[in-house]
DNA sequence: CGCTACTGTGACGTTTGCGTGACATCCCCG
DNA sequence: CGGGGATGTCACGCAAACGTCACAGTAGCG
């Protein structure tokens, strides 16, 4: 899961540090050295998490903090206070603020990373999660299991995921497209035909009930989930 | 009787203090700030109990608590509201809502897990001291004991509540993040790949009973305990 | 009837996720 | 203080899953 993080921190040298972990932990790094500069990239960018140093010249990272909170950032983006000492104060401070987590200079790679994941975690959306069902072909997220009247069908992630969107969306028609952005996630850049294979997969594991013909193909369109 | 408490409360201080209290009585906890992170924790790990802060930011206690009785949880999960004063009136909308009991700031410690204690013993008496058995593997809370077959099977510690979780929750896919949340609590910070370890050293104590098969790992999504 | 655009299908090389053993560390108890 | 069990992390290897390609098959159209 890697994320994008912004350090502000106005010493160079534990910039570079922080900077460099979160790089080896697969994330994507923003810097700033000061508030200032912080606030542009927060607008420009919209960073999944914010790194925060205690003490920040001009303005204190507590009332940068604040401000975030003000503007209503923090809302959606999760904030972790850096801070030079473990007071107890300072943390009940920096909670206050609307801060979701500190850590205490100096802190090890490991320990920031944990807190990361942990952070980004709570915030992680989901999906829905009811059973569905089909003309008989049962598919529970929650389970994660696949029937068709009622015996098991076997599926790898992605044909499950397909199908459970198919299943979730049915009599529409989708494109290539489409379903990429929706099974596969925008962010990915795969070819179209490979949800043609996926299909294929995923009729070939229907085939025994019967369900495989529910799995309609719209020449030139896409595909669609017949509810019949 | 180590239970999973989901403490929503916006309060960092009262929040600090609950948990530490609870977790020195042996308890799991999650921690939320707001009704809406509070929601997705919910969702995904299915708390054994809820204490729930009478005053909240944008969303009150008391419509959240209607809300979780109208999404069907208030009967799978018993609530406790925290209210600052010990007014008669807010005592009976609270209960109205679906609340099991409630408690007053401030509250001593001891009072609070009396109460914990009570709520758990009177709205789930299977729940948590009770012995589980699924397809010849018997865990027994109380003796902190388990048998397959008959046969005694040696645990650990953290294998214990790790099938102790699993088994009071089967069939159910989790996901490594939920099984951390559950079985190591959200305070640690550990990867989740000891997650896979865990699972290996349960599946190895289970194998002289072949009741290894009964935990099933779902690739891409995490872990599962058939009940078959 | 034949052409063309589109889709089905099997095969293949690569990637990714998981199982597993080994190791370092921690913590409790003697 | 030292020894042993419990725990977390790492590294390696394998197998499932994936993406892509080539070619066969099919539908639609003039």
């Amino acid at each position: 899961m890697p994320a994008t993080v912004l350090v502000v921190e106005d010493e160079p040298a534990i910039q570079e540090l922080i900077a460099f972990n979160l790089r080896q932990a697969g994330h994507i790094v923003l810097a700033a050295p000061s508030a200032e500069s912080a606030q542009h990239l927060i607008k420009e960018t919209l960073p999944d998490l914010i790194l925060l140093d205690w003490m920040l010249p001009g303005m204190s990272g507590i009332d940068f903090a604040k401000k975030l909170k003000n503007d209503g950032y923090t809302k959606a983006i999760p904030v972790i206070m850096l801070t030079a000492r473990g007071e107890e104060q300072d943390k009940v401070k920096g909670l206050e603020t609307g801060a979701d987590d500190y850590v205490t200079k100096p802190f090890s790679p490991r320990e920031l990373n944990a807190r990361i994941k942990a952070v980004l975690r709570r915030r992680a959306p989901q999906m829905t999660d009811e059973m569905v069902d089909v003309a008989g072909l049962a598919l529970d997220p929650v389970t994660h299991r696949v029937t068709g009247n009622g015996a098991p069908v076997e599926l790898g992630p992605t044909e499950f995921r397909l199908l459970h969107f198919l299943m979730t969306h049915p009599e529409r028609v989708h494109s290539r497209t489409q379903l990429l952005d929706h099974v596969w996630g925008n962010q990915v850049f795969v070819e179209e035909r490979t949800v043609d294979v996926h299909i294929r997969r995923l009729r070939r594991a229907l085939e025994p009930t019967r369900h495989d013909a529910l799995v309609q193909t719209v020449r030139g369109a896409g595909y669609r989930l017949s509810q019949r």
